[in-house]
DNA sequence: CGATATCATGACATCGGTGTCATAACTGGG
DNA sequence: CCCAGTTATGACACCGATGTCATGATATCG
């Protein structure tokens, strides 16, 4: 590969002076100029990031982490959900900046992590970013403390600046419209309690119903580990079965994801109950996959997994330029940035018709059945 | 960051000695070696890559571009599907020789192509991988010719090494499968004919007809655009509908992929039919989050997108490590190699009743009806 | 026309490891 | 006790780009 010196003697001038007309630095003459780009070309020149790294002490390299891309065992079905769009935010918002992306995974082992971490640094990584495979708690191993850190889907407790979905806001918004479109009667089952989009998106769910003046019925609520290897769809199809069978039945449920929902779809079928006519089904992430493609299409909240790697992005280039309020002492506790996609609203869940919803009272029973 | 200047220092040695001990060169004294040890555990030393490539000519990092990643306006849905896998195969594969993945998409613009090499040329790149985000025939520019290259889900018409999915193959065994179980007339949904997959899984299917002695119908065969934002789920309804008004209707329908079973799915139900009771459904790709989420769970191929990556790792491996055929100029014409991933049969498919396939002659036509 | 500002260019040191070669400190056989 | 043969260590150059400073060539102005 031609170094700056091959250039340099190929066109008859300094290496210095090709340095010039890459950079731009100092002023060149016209005829010098075009004799060392005609030599450039010539000779394919490309150059070292290695020798530039060195002298300019900046690598122009941010190290990716994540731990999305493996499968893990919990959550072995969720695997390559996210992050893609993540990774794709985050090279867009650096994009402009010519950072470059190095990017390692997990394979799911937590052990992995500080290797990866040794490996960046020996890249002199500028940034280094942790995506997580879904919005959870973390604990990195410490970083030499002029290596700005950024956390994708996940938070820690040490304060260190996070990108993350805004789960209860999404539920919430998403039940207001339900409610909005008159269901009174609003089932949902949940994620798994031990996860923390298991905990505020029903939280979101539980607020739009306070807010429309429905009171909570627990029985129209249920946690479900509906991916479990064998048990899960009878799991969920006994939830499900449990709610049908209410006097006063739920007219939509809210799955706690689209995955969850997908599966519903095809037990609320084989229990032979059309959707949306006789009941509406709702999810949760806008995995487009699922939630384009079933039939009819979903009624979702889009987690906007692009732009939460867009801000991570900026966030992470304005914490490399300096301009952090963590490290500069002005805000010493960073609140992590959560944000929201929209409602989107499809064929699943029927606008109640005005007769359907004067048979119903805000308070969610049947008055005068015809 | 410290150095091993300051590393020397701290243990009262030559810098020389400090690498000797890290690359276990040269001999070192016991008090020596762990006197640099422990200078290095204080200072939190991380060796610098790019000093070290300087001088080795070695960079260390592959260079993957992918445009998977990306939407790409045809296939907008299909985003993200495999190239996660593919990912981690390759870094499994890699993770031995101590080599890191330099990650860039193209966000779907072929023009972006050539700035994403050069700028991994310029990190000096020891080879470069191209994933595609479906299979497919590309065209990528000229790469210095020590820079060795490997494509995944993709291929040229320039002899670069390639790692394809081998499609035809799949499709073969599923529908030998089908047969196996008893079905003789087998529908067909493919993908666009302009899509490789729309060409090679028809063949696979064809062939394992042949094979089993059935004759082709074409009444039973259809390339189907289900992915057309709006028209989609009409044109596959129409499809099927045609194919169940038939005399002898289908007892089973391959699909061109997962995402297309899905939509199946809901239509068939849609139409009051029973999957798997009254029709069975088949996939291709085992895209898992809707393989194994369907209800019931879906009978499909398995596009072994891990494999293929740790496939291509070890290619690329081989082709620095100048054990090329190619390059070498043994074997001029290399073919690529094609990976076959096993049929994974589940509960969307039924095994014909023996008095079913009592009912059938090996030519598809009833013969008995009791 | 000479003095000074501006432009164009080059010499040289430097970044942080590592290859090469030299040298110093031992060890053991005769 | 001396010399060959190891073992342990250091001095120095080098990889390729670039910052600093110096110098030669023009341009500008009083």
């Amino acid at each position: 590969m031609a170094t700056i010196y091959d250039v340099a003697k190929h066109a008859g001038v300094s290496p210095k002076t090709v340095s010039r007309v890459m950079n731009g630095d100092g002023p060149v003459g016209e005829k010098t100029r075009a004799a060392v780009e005609e030599a450039m070309r010539a000779l394919g020149f490309v150059r070292s990031n290695a020798a530039r790294m060195m002298r300019a002490q900046k690598s122009g390299i941010i190290g990716l982490i994540t731990g999305a891309i493996s499968t893990t065992g919990l959550n072995h079905k969720q695997q390559g959900l996210p992050d893609l769009f993540i990774v794709q935010g985050i090279q867009r918002a650096l994009e402009s900046s010519g950072m470059t992306v190095m990017i390692a995974d997990t394979a799911g082992r937590q052990d992995r992590v500080a290797p990866l971490i040794d490996t960046f640094l020996s890249h002199r990584v500028e940034g280094l970013i942790y995506v997580a495979e879904y919005h959870q708690e973390v604990s990195l191993p410490q970083l030499p403390e002029d290596t700005p850190l950024v956390l994708v889907n996940c938070f820690d407790t040490k304060g260190t600046p996070a990108i993350l979905p805004d789960d209860r806001r999404g539920q919430y918004e998403l039940v207001r419209r339900l409610i909005a479109a008159g269901h009174r009667r609003i089932g949902y089952l949940a994620l798994r309690a031990d996860m923390v989009a298991g905990q505020l998106r029903p939280q979101g769910y539980r607020e739009a119903l306070a807010e429309g003046g429905i009171p909570y019925d627990p029985a129209l609520f249920a946690h479900t580990n509906f991916d479990l290897p064998e048990a899960g769809p009878q799991l969920l199809w006994d939830s499900i079965d449990h709610m049908l069978r209410l006097a006063n039945p739920p007219t939509v449920i809210c799955c706690g994801n689209d995955q969850m929902a997908l599966m519903v779809y095809g037990i609320l079928r084989t229990m032979g109950r059309l959707v949306p006519d006789e009941i509406g089904v709702a999810g949760f992430d806008n995995y487009r996959v699922i939630s384009e493609t079933l039939y009819p299409p979903l009624t979702t909240v889009d987690l906007p997994y692009n732009a939460m790697g867009v801000r991570a992005g900026e966030r992470l280039l304005s914490l490399i330029a300096g301009e952090d309020p963590l490290l500069s002492g002005r805000s010493p506790t960073q609140s992590p940035v959560c944000v929201a996609g929209p409602v989107l609203w499809r064929a699943s869940v029927a606008e109640m018709r005005p007769t359907n919803i004067l048979h119903m009272k805000p308070n969610g029973r049947k008055t005068d059945e015809v």
